[in-house]
DNA sequence: TGCTAGTTCGCACTCTTTGCAGATTGAGAA
DNA sequence: TTCTCAATCTGCAAAGAGTGCGAACTAGCA
């Protein structure tokens, strides 16, 4: 997504407000690699403006993401997750914490996909699953506790 | 996932009971390609059986889920859809109506990845979404009546 | 036939997200 | 700088998708 100047001058230049709320919001999000939740990016914005609405983290969110400096992301852990990176990629989640992390994918324009005949593609997304390096050495040192 | 008499079978044999109500289910998914929701297989479910709830259809259908009998998917429609193929498969969704159909891949081994290092990954999956043919033909005739 | 663990059902409740309406406020015009 | 008004913000109610729980019910073995 573009940088927070960047935003300001789109949104005037589109009619649309910059407010105290949009420009945290702005930075909260510029540049973020954790892919929050809105009840996360509602955390943090509240510790820097307390009195913030959940509904305007909502609303801000789902603005920039029509406007298309933002992608919604289904890691299906409930909540969907916001990501500021635009560029052509997919993720990973960890099924044990939820940490989501970018992925880039190449060669896929090679692959031999047999069942979408009458379907005119958009978008294909790959999401892979497993265990990230944190949990997975938790399990690890849980189990030699155990045992 | 396995026929109705199967799985009667198999939940006798881990102590599980067949009810009615698990018989009906194994009925309906059997086969069934449609990927339902629970409040679709519900609707179904009530029109052989009225009074079945809508709780035991959830239960039964998670139960065969973590039996390994049913796969669970997300296309980002709203609700979890069942899919009795246990086939090692993909899916494609369409936007305009949520139709999901099942898509094979193959190839995908020789993806290059990046990303994914520190993760110990258990699954992938790609979804594709896009318009099927009744909701592209929707379009071209609403857009001919219009103009 | 009886017994008992496994099931079913319905209801309350959680979680995530959206709709609404009244109070505020950004930003161009005067 | 002040005025104006549409764009915003906030809080609350409500919707959609599940899940937890307890009382009533029943499949299936003895």
């Amino acid at each position: 997504m573009k940088s927070p100047a960047e935003l300001t001058d789109t949104f005037r230049a589109n009619g649309l407000k910059v407010t105290p709320q949009r420009q945290l919001l702005f930075g909260l999000m510029h540049g973020n690699t954790v892919h929050p939740t809105a009840e996360a990016l509602f955390a943090e914005a509240s510790a820097r403006m307390p009195g913030i609405s959940l509904r305007t983290v909502y609303q801000t969110l789902t603005d920039l993401a029509s406007m298309g400096e933002l992608r919604l992301i289904d890691v299906g852990t409930g909540a969907t997750r916001f990501d500021p990176n635009t560029d052509d990629h997919h993720h990973v989640v960890c099924s044990s914490c939820g940490e989501v992390r970018d992925v880039y994918v190449a060669g896929s324009d090679r692959l031999k996909v047999d069942g979408l005949e009458g379907f005119q593609i958009e978008e294909a997304s790959i999401l892979f699953s497993g265990t990230c390096v944190t949990c997975a050495s938790d399990t690890v040192s849980r189990a030699s506790a155990r045992g």
